[in-house]
DNA sequence: TTAGGAGACGAACGGTAGGT
DNA sequence: ACCTACCGTTCGTCTCCTAA
């Protein structure tokens, strides 16, 4: 039916069965014919047919104002159908985080941005267990985390290192800390703002330092330690404005948090450091898309002067 | 694999206007 | 009145697709 549209407009447009027939590729005959059977199909007689050729009946020209409005939606349909597939095929849905996003996820996202604008955009910042939920549903292709030994051991997950990272412990300025070099046995008398994985991390190298003490006083301490637990960095920032808490992060946010008054504590020794990678499925490995988003990762992560060379 | 239907084509045909 | 050109219709045949 949809076809026989087609050619109606063509018909009723040239007024001309031949030139018509032309214009559509077809021979003269058949869309005679064609147009017979739309006549016979809608039980109404469009054209009169005279040996000069045809005009349209009124019940023709109803159809024709009818049938250009039914072109133009279907051909607005094809456009919506064809962008939407375009937004879907480079859809970009990505997770990292606050450290990350900050340090060059942004920077990518706005280089993605230019160059689809049109493409809807997924960020999904937090922590790993979260973000590792999301990548075995497929809610996001790919994310940006510290290594974290055993995280990746799901069958179908691959961690890909980009790059190596300092941590430093960040309090509030006027902290009684700030007065002196610390060691990990000073810091560990403060409480800590825990940002989801982080905890962990810590608690493993508290305890790692902590070898040497003796039972009791390991036992002690840890009974002791007050953890502030949030997922959230600006409620971490609040917390570590209004306490003595500490907060171990990346070097690579200090000029961030130098904007809320927070500034990093003199250590005897490097705090720690961690990997840094994607995570993303092993399937996608063969997905082009993927692929050239680890590359372009790469890249930011090679132009990035805050970061201390790639992995 | 095969039969039936749909769609397309070329050839032949019919009707009419305009020129001679 | 006849011829020619133009336009649409009809008919027979072929090809391709689909369902059994």
């Amino acid at each position: 039916m949809f076809k026989l549209m087609i050619q109606f407009i063509q018909v009723a447009k040239t007024q001309n069965v031949t030139q018509a027939a032309n214009n559509l590729c077809l021979s003269q005959p058949t869309l005679s014919h064609n147009m017979q059977k739309l006549e016979e199909k809608l039980g109404s007689k469009l054209f009169d047919r005279n040996s000069k050729g045809i005009t349209l009946t009124s019940s023709g020209e109803l159809l024709y104002e009818q049938a250009k409005m039914m072109q133009n939606l279907y051909e607005n349909t094809l456009n919506k159908l064809e962008k939407n597939k375009l937004r879907h095929q480079t859809e970009l849905k990505i997770g990292c985080g606050d450290a990350w996003w900050h340090l060059f996820i942004r920077d990518y996202v706005q280089e993605f941005k230019d160059t689809y604008p049109h493409s809807n955009i997924s960020i999904d910042v937090g922590n790993h267990l979260q973000l590792m939920n999301l990548l075995l549903s497929d809610e996001i292709s790919i994310f940006v985390g510290h290594e974290i030994l055993g995280l990746a051991q799901y069958e179908d997950i691959l961690f890909h290192p980009l790059f190596q990272c300092s941590e430093e412990v960040y309090v509030r300025k006027g902290h009684p800390l700030l007065e002196i070099t610390c060691s990990n046995e000073d810091i560990a008398r403060f409480p800590s703002v825990d940002l989801g994985a982080a905890k962990k991390r810590f608690l493993h190298l508290v305890q790692k330092q902590n070898e040497a003490l003796n039972s009791f006083q390991k036992r002690h301490y840890l009974q002791e330690k007050v953890i502030y637990n949030t997922n959230s960095l600006l409620t971490a920032i609040d917390l570590l404005q209004n306490s003595d808490a500490i907060l171990p992060y990346p070097i690579t946010m200090r000029d961030y948090f130098d904007g809320f008054d927070l500034v990093p504590l003199q250590m005897k020794e490097c705090f720690s450091k961690a990997t840094i990678g994607a995570y993303l499925h092993k399937d996608k490995l063969q997905n082009k898309q993927s692929v050239a988003l680890l590359e372009q990762l790469k890249e930011l992560i090679k132009n990035n002067p805050k970061i201390n060379g790639p992995f």
